[in-house]
DNA sequence: TTGCCCACTTACTTATTAGTAAGTATATTT
DNA sequence: AAATATACTTACTAATAAGTAAGTGGGCAA
């Protein structure tokens, strides 16, 4: 695949998670690439198309990891470990995650990026809720909530964890990750 | 004050937490309230005026909401209850947050706006820890964690549970709430 | 009744936006 | 050698954005 293409849609994201879908303009890539307007749109002819695909390539690297995971043997805690780890990471770049980005522009998205969010929201919730229960079964975590739910809990922490933390100095992201990681121990 | 200032604080709020505040404009609230773009310059001379506005107001209402609750002798139960409920609202009505919605955009703002959202954030953590703490000490919930952070878990959870739920039906609002409540039992 | 303040409207500017049509240089295929 | 495809650029358009300056009508005060 193209390179100019790949660089498109990293920098496409990076402006997403700073300022939101809404607030970014095919300028801020062309400007920032050395590129011209004109080029984006021979890649990605609207931008719901970039919204699209940017989701498309976070889905994919979401699954590569899960993937990746599943053949080093990575027990539960390991696994949960390296997901909140990516967090960690967004939070030392000062950007939110993509669905905290997205979430709240959710209607003014178009229909195939709407579906999309939503498949990639989906995705996040099964493997979490699948792996706490695995985790859970195995005498790695202990929790009194259905795993579904302990899930979106989770979930929630991490998303809004990064966007409060933008916001007010005084919240210390790693205590959240470790606050949750203490919620699991048995 | 004057009632057309009130409708365009009230119709942006609702604006901000539907579309989000880069997606919105001067003309949707002008459309809607049949008045003439200028009408709302008159009041917010620019964007930046009205969201601090917006924010204000909100402050205020918090605060009044606190009030009330000291007033009519609530106890912590019950003022995390009335809380809460702020948010199962906002759910039946599809709309995120304030503060999830401006969150995420948070870079796109002007100082003035930061410090309001700065002010809004810290004042309903430091109420929030403030009652779990007092809570606590008269037995009325149990948390292993430190006051301030089972404050940004739990809002934490009420911001992004409500747009997580706007992306995916699967996730049940009301059982995050339940979650929350169950999470300080004795 | 004259004048002024309030709450707007009319009419505009300037900037930025997404998006398109047509052209071009380079490399690849036939 | 000629044709074609790729990866763009040039040069636009149309829509929408925030914001402003000047005007207007109605109520109230002096």
């Amino acid at each position: 695949m193209s390179v100019t293409r790949e660089r498109i849609i990293e920098l496409g994201e990076s402006l997403i998670r700073t300022k939101g879908y809404n607030a970014f303009s095919y300028q801020d890539i062309s400007t920032e690439l050395g590129i011209k307007n004109a080029a984006i749109h021979y890649y990605f002819p609207t931008k719901a198309n970039l919204g699209t695909s940017i989701i498309k390539t976070n889905i994919q690297r979401f699954e590569e990891m899960v993937d990746n995971m599943h053949s080093r043997e990575f027990d539960e805690t390991q696994q949960l470990d390296t997901f909140i780890k990516i967090y960690i990471k967004s939070h030392r770049e000062q950007k939110v995650c993509l669905v905290g980005s997205l979430s709240p522009d959710y209607e003014t998205l178009n229909e195939t990026t709407k579906t999309e969010l939503n498949k990639m929201v989906d995705l996040i919730l099964r493997w979490l809720a699948e792996t706490l229960a695995a985790g859970k079964q195995k005498g790695l975590f202990a929790f009194s909530d259905s795993p579904e739910n302990k899930a979106v809990l989770i979930f929630s922490s991490l998303v809004a964890g990064l966007q409060l933390s933008r916001v007010v100095e005084t919240i210390d992201f790693k205590n959240i990750c470790l606050s949750i990681e203490d919620g699991l121990k048995t």
